[in-house]
DNA sequence: AAGCAATCACCCAAAACGGGTGATTTTAAC
DNA sequence: GTTAAAATCACCCGTTTTGGGTGATTGCTT
């Protein structure tokens, strides 16, 4: 019996704290050194705790789980943090992802997949609910339906990343004139006369 | 035995598109109407077999998985398209998730994996090996070593939406002046002297 | 044959941009 | 409790970009 992915749990919830600390310690390789009901609490430890993985519960008292993971990040740049979460608001997720979390499940998930879940994330690889993958794949999908053509889509994109008409111009060897075109017919299709109000739009639209 | 799910393979290689068949013929509630060779073959078929799922290989002669999704979706909008790849580069990924893909498997993914994963996207869920969720998860995590202070993350950020610097004053109740101030510094510490080239540096070093 | 997409042209005034140089105040770290 | 970094604002300059109007040509698709 080696013990050796070393999990720290940091979970407000006594009962579910308990929960997962009998769930994780009766798996062969996992050994949870130790369990906080904050992250405040947990803070000096960590540290000491040396672990591996970090489960971190998303809604605390204090300091919040999504405010934990960079200072946890910064302190243990090599622990992968699992955040567990009631919710998935598209807001939250992604905020999670940007801070630097490595796995991301919903409360609903079951024992089997929690431990899989850490597996996983130890070897290096990604973990999501499924509620969680849902989330993430739909932020990414278009707009089938969209009212730009292919061209006027193409050019949105560029300016979205920033690119003056010009420098579009110059990327897809065209004039200048005829971006100058492009645009207008797009700012004409998205009911809008400027730059950003074209960003804004097609990307709530989901057009680009 | 009540089969209601139906599913559709679109394979070029014959022996795995015999081993999805018949792994997936055994399961209760699934049904296999039909497998192709290609996308060519099954296009027209597509809209008499009326699959919940298609599974589609991303490598094909012909017509491309990747160029398949779309017309897939197209003519078939409420079917759910499940990407098989055995490779896992960030953007096939992305143009995959962003054609309208609601799950993606690696060909080493197991056999339960891959059931589950069908009941999971027929329920309107999302599934993705963890290979491939490493891949989206990575793409999201920002460099903690970002020379750029918080204020300044945060206007860049706000340009690269599209603002313009006197939008950005305005939503941060700053005068212009001193965003100005902020993006000279910034252009500083990127080494570059316009927008865009700010936008892009930044965004290729993961620091917004 | 008609319509749409994509291409280019020229006019205009207003807005935004990039660079320089400097100052004050607030916040955070040692 | 000092000191450094971050955030704030100010005024100079010339150049580039932007948005709006109006119109034309070519090619593809139906």
């Amino acid at each position: 019996m080696n013990k050796n992915i070393r999990i720290v749990i940091i979970e407000d919830d006594s009962v579910l704290r308990m929960a997962y600390k009998s769930l994780l310690s009766d798996v062969d390789d996992y050994s949870v050194v130790n369990t906080y009901a904050s992250f405040d609490e947990a803070k000096k430890e960590l540290i000491n705790d040396n672990p591996d993985i970090t489960l971190l519960d998303i809604e605390m008292p204090g300091t919040t789980g999504l405010e934990a993971i960079p200072i946890i990040k910064k302190i243990l740049p090599q622990t992968h943090v699992i955040i567990l979460t009631v919710f998935d608001s598209e807001e939250k997720v992604f905020n999670a992802l940007i801070n630097g979390a490595s796995g991301f499940l919903t409360k609903n998930s079951s024992s089997i997949k929690i431990i899989e879940s850490i597996h996983e994330v130890a070897q290096g690889g990604g973990a999501m609910s499924m509620n969680i993958a849902r989330v993430v794949m739909r932020s990414f999908q278009k707009n089938l339906d969209s009212p730009l053509t292919k061209r006027e889509t193409e050019i949105l994109d560029l300016i979205a990343e920033g690119q003056t008409k010009t420098q579009v111009a110059d990327q897809l060897f065209i004039d200048l004139e005829t971006v100058r075109s492009h645009v207008k017919n797009i700012y004409i299709k998205l009911d809008v006369n400027s730059k950003s109000d074209a960003i804004k739009i097609a990307k709530t639209k989901k057009f680009i």
